[in-house]
DNA sequence: AATAGCGGTTGACATGGATCAATCGAAAGC
DNA sequence: GCTTTCGATTGATCCATGTCAACCGCTATT
């Protein structure tokens, strides 16, 4: 099977897509609908699509049509200013929404990009809307999930705004403990898709102190990190260094 | 007239508020709708209430039943730490909503509070998505306004994350001056209604950063400070403060 | 008009995290 | 299998912002 070319045209999408026999569907947007409005939604979910590592989902300034629920991988959201600095805005897992930025202006605007080989739904908005003005309980959850964006990004602000280094790094690494284990992963041990400077420029940190605050993680015996491959020894512990204002 | 109990019944709560002659409609949530469409949506707000200085419009952990709608005056919205700490999520002026992180949870998350004797128009939660399943326009716009707030955390993340003390409040004074000429007020000229604290914990600084900001752009000649009122005299000075990373 | 109190300004000093630089180690390409 | 490259680690030093403290000057209250 060739493999080189940019856009290859996969074969997924041509496959029906079915949210009704989909195992993310209690974490994804059809959270909580009944068997027959399961599948009223199956035909709102147009493309199957694999996006590659390292490749782009979509580009800042690009026109927005549709939303995109992850079906499986990883995925960033960043933002560039013009002098070329990145803010990285979010990391996205399975069951997880991308693109509600874009509703807004009709223009996406930031860029979400691929951490490891993914899938995707592609769920184009305009049929989103149709659907939810019939369907009473998707309209409901998906003003949830918008709104459950905002209050994440809250608190973001206040890691950002208040908190310091290891303070910020062990909320990354329980939140993503957190989100690991509501899709049926270790609680304690994963892998991490990004690499240093990403996760620095999630927390607002430069590598070398993501880097530090690891090692210093490790030596107080909270964590064991090797690379990207972490296993979280001491949850309590990490969550007192988040609490406490201990120096 | 008595003024000192804590919650009196005013007598705009009796008013008929209507949507179809508020003269900010074209900023608020009835953005874009028909004249008919108008008129249908002027019972969606129930209630206006008056909130005077200092005091909560809703606070976090409250049921959340409704969204509101700023007819007049200023707020802050605030999420605390249990240590105590305060971020500061936002600042809100007339024609803007409050409360859309409440849908998530069905509860607030975060704190509203007026920093200048303030009216607001309550709008039902569960009216607006009743209505919006009729309108369209309605439910787009509104669809819009929630990505809107997305689109603008992701601004203070990247504001937090990667910019130094003065770009941040440079960018802090275009954003309320953009927003005030937005309102018919003045580009250059305004009262600022929150504290150095309040803007510092809005901006991860400490509040002696933020006044020695304003000290530094007045004695460069950018703006003329005297207490709460600023006068910004050099627009692009300030702009090129933030783009070009020099120090 | 006098006074209390809070918000703002300014200075001196401390420090957490940035910066610069060298080295290491793992993964990828030849 | 060897080499190249990129990401991660660690050390030394610097600097922006935090911290502590004194003082100023509005504004509001009596």
């Amino acid at each position: 099977m060739p493999h080189g070319s940019a856009q290859p045209e996969h074969p997924l999408s041509l496959i029906k897509t079915a949210c009704s026999n989909c195992n993310l569907r209690e974490l994804c947007l059809p959270f909580g609908l009944s068997l027959e409005e399961l599948e009223r939604i199956d035909d709102l979910v147009s493309t199957r699509r694999r996006i590659k590592r390292g490749d782009h989902l979509y580009r800042a300034g690009e026109t927005f049509d549709a939303i995109y629920a992850i079906r499986a991988g990883f995925f960033k959201t960043d933002v560039l200013l013009e002098d070329g600095r990145e803010q990285v805005t979010g990391f996205q897992m399975a069951g997880e929404l991308l693109g509600l930025d874009g509703i807004s202006t009709e223009h996406h605007t930031c860029n979400a990009v691929a951490l490891e080989d993914s899938e995707i739904c592609a769920i184009p908005f305009a049929k989103l809307e149709t659907l939810s003005r019939e369907i009473h309980t998707l309209q409901h959850h998906f003003h949830k999930v918008m709104s459950r964006e905002i209050v994440r990004d809250h608190g973001v602000m206040m890691l950002l705004g208040t908190m310091r280094a290891e303070e910020r790094l062990a909320a990354f690494l329980l939140n993503l403990s957190q989100r690991f284990t509501a899709r049926g992963f270790s609680h304690t041990e994963f892998y991490l898709r990004m690499t240093r400077e990403e996760i620095g420029s999630y927390l607002g940190l430069k590598l070398e102190t993501v880097s530090r605050a690891f090692s210093k993680f490790q030596e107080e015996g909270y964590i064991a990190v090797q690379q990207k491959h972490i296993r979280i020894l001491n949850v309590a512990g990490l969550k007192a260094l988040m609490n406490h204002r201990t120096c």
